[in-house]
DNA sequence: GAGTTTGAAACT
DNA sequence: CAGTTTCAAACTC
């Protein structure tokens, strides 16, 4: 039973042939629209995304395949020939044995290393990991890789070209090293000149084709000499020029480390000593281990320590800062579908590289970049992501600051080895030391050519221990073409497995697991399948065929899924295109998260979107309008249309209530119900011409704390139509998931609601005291003085006074420089809407009256509620009939945007575009048709009805109660008059 | 822990 | 493309 086999279990009713012919084509397909797929926005997203940059195609080299026709955007990196195997990676994994075993001789001079051990440390690479293994005391660093690194396959004897290779790995590393002082200014300047810095001193490059490495390579590699002599001691020294200086960046004193420095090692530490600078370039670059105590990363040579004052940091998931050699690990090597990891911090004994522009493909999928749900994690404080690595998931953090996650560099995020949070996570040996040999295991896939693949093959194919308990060495008689086998094996001898159901969808690294029965862990269905990685052993599914072992099957499952829909793997969580300088600004005061958002949207009927059921909540986001949820209630951003019902506060509808002289309904009562997960302070304003004016942008405010623990008001970010993104966990730690506002951002044309948000918020609450009746009522915080104690009066409010009593909302000023002041006068105002959608159009034509300035419906805004929402439409409904024209209540207008956000755009089109780098990720054509269709209801008919408002602004609209009964209008065309038409 | 609910994914 | 089924997570008891 082949992969395909597999695969049609579970959809018998395709032929045999099928996937693969599909597959085939879905491949052909995938590249020849790469093209196109690059210049989407979606592309354009993803790379932006990328942790990882763009490598000049100087580096990529001719050879390399899919350089013309890159694969589908979002295609898992594991079916990204790209990610899969850069060309200029010219060895096989056989032949990089050999050159490990040669190295190893040449320094050991023996291969007297631990089957068991081989795969700990060094099975990163036996290139790269050399200056990790510095840091591990079990081993020399100069030894180490040899020991570890180095599968003790038989070889044959080194052919002269690996010689060549040989001596060529050698030689780079010291050209590093005489190049460190050099170019350490360019170091940090440059990227890409850092980049092949890291290469060369993991003696990755040494594999490397000559010809395809940068100029830049070849000007250290001239300068090699120096150190050379060294290096005829036969130590990988090269190793120890990032690692060593890790270490002494670190340590500070060798000592500690108790290694056995070579000459070159200690040179190298000195070095590192009076370099700070460049140390800390090359730290940053290097695997490095904690502080042996108390970690058992020290004790473990599979494990990485934190690096850099970063490893102990809170992260649910600790990441490696594996960027130097592994790095190169990866691009010379990394052939396979376990290239998940790129753009990402990688795991100790990987061999794959998260380096930033280490890899030679200009934008890897971003498949763990943290945005798939499951590698979001349920919006953990710090978000992780999971790498598939040889057997076993590893959760990546991707960085406390959303930022990070979504652009920044790998070692922006937190720490800890092997990217668990907790090492201690790690404690059985025996773990780890599956991990590495995992490692190698995916050492061995990354080198899966044609050629080598045999070869590669028999290295190790190791299943998780949690299934077979394979003694490390048995791996090796095991190849791809058992899969199926190895599978029935496996169901056969451990039996379903019964492996308790996951308890928690999030093993202890905050990592999503698994329970599947029926799919194999093959389908989306899957979380650890959907998210690009393969399932973690603490998944209790069952006949898992995602696992490393099954990597052609789970390729073959991928293309399948790819067929269907092409970005089926791509993130589900999309950061919103931030271009607002306001965002950056506040973004940069760590006040506000990056926004993101589903990247389809959710569709829940009955969960309200406040529960995990609803993918957006799950994922700590907001819904947007490309959800078609209703009565959408997610605490982390309503979508267009409902959040209005936030805007509707006690202290508003008292208001209403006593100018209407009703009662005005709470919508349902589920205002009121809201709870404590109402994070929003509904605020009104009575800056009402500016609310009037943002309308249905009108948001709530969340407050939250700031890092001192003094709350914090924060304004809304700067952005279009996207919620407010934290990767906060509102489980594990609810409070910090309210530090930061998820607001919810219109579409750009509502840019100015930002403002009239937090002003409203400003103003309700210091008004009338009321404003923080929502939160008290919730049980949530009380705004913060800082936010609202300023001197509004409810009547008379300088808005840019307000909006200048911090930096935040200078920026907001600065909004109303484009746009205007909140001028009542400024607004439109007094013309009839356009109708919207069903019970809405009563309310839509309801005639805006400007009245008086004094009076502008604040609380009205509930009206722009989402024509798709049931909720909304009742509750609108009945807070319509209450309405009393009499009392000079009256329907919002229905396109009171100002018109330069009116000149914005489509919602859809709600992206301002002034960068290239700021293309907003277009969701996948079906989804765009999902927009435009099946919200529909919501977000079409909501633009129509913008765009046609404009024209349709008659100086006098019919006066219309929510009855349809018509009133006159005053002569001048402001008021409605009391007498019916 | 079993059963139910929910919504995404898969399928028709 | 809509409707239905399947699936697994989330949730409830």
């Amino acid at each position: 039973m082949d992969s395909s086999a597999v695969l049609n279990n579970k959809t018998p009713s395709k032929s045999t042939v099928a996937p693969t012919t599909t597959t085939s084509t879905t491949t052909a397909i995938s590249i020849s629209d790469s093209a196109k797929s690059q210049e989407s926005p979606v592309y354009s997203y993803i790379s932006n995304l990328s942790p990882l940059k763009p490598v000049k195609a100087a580096e990529i080299g001719s050879g390399y395949l899919g350089l013309n026709s890159p694969p589908p955007v979002f295609k898992s990196p594991d079916t990204n020939p790209q990610l899969k195997r850069p060309l200029y990676t010219q060895l096989s994994t056989a032949e990089f044995y050999h050159q490990d075993n040669k190295i190893k001789k040449l320094v050991s001079g023996s291969d007297n290393s631990n089957p068991l051990e081989e795969g700990l440390v060094c099975a990163v690479g036996p290139d790269s990991l050399n200056d990790c293994d510095s840091k591990n005391e079990r081993c020399s660093p100069s030894i180490c890789t040899d020991e570890y690194l180095v599968e003790p396959v038989a070889t044959e004897s080194p052919s002269t070209a690996d010689l060549a290779s040989l001596q060529q790995a050698k030689d780079v590393p010291q050209a590093l090293q005489s190049n460190m002082e050099n170019s350490a200014k360019n170091l940090v300047e440059h990227k890409d000149m850092e980049n092949h810095l890291d290469i060369k001193p993991c003696a990755a490059s040494t594999l490397l084709d000559q010809a395809e490495e940068s100029s830049s390579y070849e000007k250290l590699t001239a300068q090699e000499k120096p150190i050379e002599e060294v290096d005829k001691d036969g130590v990988c020294d090269w190793s120890h020029h990032g690692c060593t200086n890790a270490i002494s960046e670190e340590h500070k004193d060798s000592s500690d480390l108790n290694l056995p420095l070579n000459p070159v090692t200690k040179e190298s530490k000195f070095e590192a000593n009076q370099e700070s600078q460049h140390q800390r370039v090359m730290l940053r670059r290097c695997l490095q281990y904690e502080d042996d105590g108390g970690n058992p990363s020290a004790n473990n040579p599979g494990i990485l320590a934190p690096i850099d004052g970063i490893a102990n940091s809170n992260s649910c998931c600790g990441t490696l800062n594996l960027e130097s050699s592994n790095s190169s690990r990866l691009e010379s090597n990394a052939t396979s579908g376990n290239m998940d990891v790129v753009g990402l911090p990688l795991p100790m004994g990987s061999n794959l590289s998260a380096q930033r522009g280490m890899l030679p493909f200009p934008a890897s999928r971003p498949s763990s970049i943290g945005l798939h749900l499951n590698s979001i994690v349920s919006s953990a404080p710090v978000c992780c992501a999971r790498m598939r690595l040889a057997g076993r998931d590893y959760p990546i953090v991707q960085g406390r600051n959303p930022g990070s996650l979504l652009s920044s560099h790998p070692l922006e995020g937190t720490k800890s080895s092997f990217g668990f949070a907790d090492p201690a996570e790690f404690s059985n040996i025996n773990d780890m030391r599956l991990n590495s040999q995992f490692s190698l295991r995916a050492r061995s896939d990354a080198a899966e050519t044609p050629q080598s693949f045999k070869a590669s093959s028999e290295l190790l194919l190791l299943t998780p221990t949690s299934y077979h308990a394979i003694p490390s060495g048995m791996g090796k008689l095991q190849s791809h073409v058992d899969h199926t086998d190895k599978f029935e094996n496996f169901n056969q001898q451990s039996p379903p497995r019964k492996k308790k159901r996951a308890v928690s969808t999030s093993d202890g690294d905050g990592c999503k697991t698994c329970n599947c029965k029926k799919t194999k862990c093959l389908k989306l269905y899957c979380d650890c399948f959907a998210s690009g990685n393969y399932c973690a052993e603490s998944c209790a599914c069952q006949g898992c065929f995602n696992r490393p072992d099954y990597e052609d099957t789970v390729q073959e499952a991928r293309h399948q899924i790819e067929t269907r829909n092409p970005l089926a793997f791509a993130p589900k969580i999309i950061p919103c295109a931030n271009e607002s300088p306001v965002h950056n600004v506040v973004e940069e005061k760590g006040l506000t998260p990056s926004s993101a958002r589903h990247k389809r949207g959710c569709n829940c009927k009955k969960s309200m979107c406040l529960k995990k059921y609803c993918e957006c909540f799950q994922a700590g986001v907001g819904c947007s309008d490309g959800c078609r949820c209703e009565r959408c209630k997610n605490t982390y951003g309503l979508k267009e249309g409902q959040k209005s019902f936030f805007n509707y506060d006690q202290k508003n509808r008292r208001e209403l209530e006593s100018k209407v002289g009703k009662q005005i309904p709470e919508y349902g009562g589920w205002l009121k119900d809201y709870g404590s997960s109402m994070e929003r302070v509904s605020q009104s304003a009575n800056f009402k011409g500016w609310e009037t004016a943002s309308n249905e942008k009108l948001e709530a405010v969340t407050v939250g704390k700031d890092i001192q623990g003094k709350k914090i008001c924060h304004p809304h970010i700067l952005m279009p139509a996207t919620p407010s993104f934290q990767f906060s966990d509102h489980a594990k730690d609810a409070f910090k998931s309210r530090l930061y506002s998820r607001r919810y951002f219109p579409s750009p044309e509502s840019d100015v609601t930002i403002l009239s948000s937090h002003m409203k918020s400003q103003i309700s609450a210091d008004s009338d005291g009321n404003g923080t009746n929502m939160l008290q009522k919730t049980g949530t915080e009380v705004l913060h003085p800082v936010c609202y104690n300023e001197e509004f009066d409810s009547g008379s409010i300088d808005s840019r006074t307000q909006l200048s009593l911090s930096p935040i909302y200078d920026k907001h000023a600065d909004a109303f420089d484009h746009f205007g002041p909140p001028n009542v006068q400024s607004m439109p105002s007094g013309f009839t809407a356009s109708p919207i959608t069903g019970d809405s159009k009563s309310i839509s034509q309801a005639v805006i009256s400007p009245g008086t300035d004094d009076f502008r419906p604040r609380g009205l805004l509930l009206w722009r509620g989402s024509p798709i929402t049931p909720l909304t439409d009742v509750g609108v409904t009945k807070f319509h009939e209450r309405l009393d024209p009499k009392n000079d209540v009256y329907v919002m207008p229905k396109d009171d945007t100002p018109k330069m956000l009116k000149q914005a755009g489509t919602p859809l089109k709600a992206v301002k575009v002034s960068s290239p780098k700021r293309k907003r990720v277009s969701p996948p054509d079906n989804h765009f048709r999902e927009f435009e269709s099946s919200s529909s209801s919501g977000l079409k008919s909501g633009r129509k009805y913008i765009l046609q408002g404009i024209p349709s602004l008659p100086p006098l609209t019919p006066c219309i109660d929510p009855k349809g009964d018509r009133y006159k209008r005053d002569s001048q065309g402001g008021s409605c008059s009391e007498k019916p038409e």
